[in-house]
DNA sequence: CTAAATTTTTAGACAAGACTAAAATTTTAT
DNA sequence: ATAAAATTTTAGTCTTGTCTAAAAATTTAG
């Protein structure tokens, strides 16, 4: 059985995975959950111990096969709960991710089944991002970051690669939601910042913001 | 902010106080979460610090105003969750206490009050207990034990006292469930065990089943 | 290519919540 | 009323997961 701390780790392991092929860095993990470096080693130690992740001194981490499905899972149960909270619970999608992160802990396979059942077995959750299925295989949306978008695209939000409450907050004051329709109107090439039109208003956003909005391009 | 073992002590000792007005005992306490009675003392020694219990050393406790609110407001999260479990997931009612144990724990009035909107603001979970109300009242069914009617007497289940999975199986297997009419056909005096009508079938059953049924008699 | 900077690990401590064994207190029974 | 039984508390220990400070290893820069 696993405790609420080692699934936080497998969780944070998985999120630093999906942008490297590298090994995890005991400090990325530090940095992630907020823990001192120490303790990363402490526990790194320990998921070792039980085959979930593939460690070496100073080397840093990857997640074994094992591993790979655990967080998956946990995944799949945050990103469930969130697409419960929002669609029928009514909350706003910057609301969710805390209520989540604790909901993705309650252990009972049959529970989130019947849950996956109930929503009707959705593919993405409130923002777009894909929801793991139970082998473990991802949904695809084939949807890129706005800011590889080149000048004069256009294309439409499918979703965000960043579950945080001010950066929402912020895409609901641009008015920017979900299958918003957006084009490039221009982009700095100083600081990479873009001009865009979304429904017919003009904004300008930075490139930081640009790259964790999720489009699908027009041809 | 409290902890999880601390939220499951208070439960324990809110259970507990409603069979009696005496204070709680330590062992009464350690039977029935489960541990050691020096693990008790330990733990009601950091409630009284908190001012959630009233607490003298080898005389028992009792809860504070505080106490009371907090361990309520629990029993609400976990049958509103046993609702939720029943009505929309389609859990069985004998299999959802342990996962609703777990939800009682997720911290959130928002996500509770959205819940009970959702849920049309129920007065009984699926096994008829009450639910406490946001202001820790508790709404009455007027119900009394099986075991208290007298021979020849009839009325309806109402709900269950114990929320256990084999008294809960077992039930099924007899046909009862919420809402059975039940007519008592003989009181036999050596046991206290009785003979019933089951909706037209005839069982027998021990005082110590009886008891935990809720009943409200039929004039 | 080596010295400085950075990263990672080790060592030692601490808090929460549990345990067992022993001591203290209360209750029960004669 | 007091000795035995039962209950409760204290004392000391353990595990999990965290920390800081210091040591070790790796990476980077000149």
């Amino acid at each position: 059985m696993t405790t609420l701390a080692e699934e936080n780790y497998l969780k944070a392991i998985l999120s630093l995975s999906l942008n490297t092929e590298e090994n995890i860095s005991t400090n990325a993990i530090s940095d992630e959950i907020g823990t001192s470096a120490a303790s990363v080693t402490d526990m790194l130690k320990k998921l070792q111990d039980k085959k979930l992740i593939k460690y070496e001194k100073y080397k840093g981490v990857s997640l074994t096969k094992k591993g790979n499905q655990f967080a998956s899972s946990i995944i799949r149960k945050h990103r469930l709960w969130e697409t419960f909270l929002v669609k029928n619970l009514n909350f706003d999608w910057s609301e969710v991710h805390d209520i989540a992160e604790q909901l993705e802990h309650i252990k009972s396979e049959k529970l989130i089944d019947k849950l996956d059942t109930f929503l009707n077995y959705p593919m993405f959750d409130p923002h777009g991002e894909a929801i793991p299925r139970k082998d473990g295989s991802i949904p695809s949306n084939n949807s890129i970051p706005l800011n590889e978008l080149s000048e004069g695209d256009t294309g439409n939000v499918m979703g965000v690669s960043l579950d945080n409450k001010p950066f929402l907050d912020y895409l609901t004051k641009l008015k920017i939601s979900i299958s918003s329709k957006i084009k490039i109107i221009e982009k700095i090439k100083f600081d990479q910042s873009l001009s865009i039109k979304i429904d017919n208003t003009n904004q300008h956003i930075t490139n930081d913001v640009a790259k964790h909005i999720l489009i699908k391009k027009a041809k």
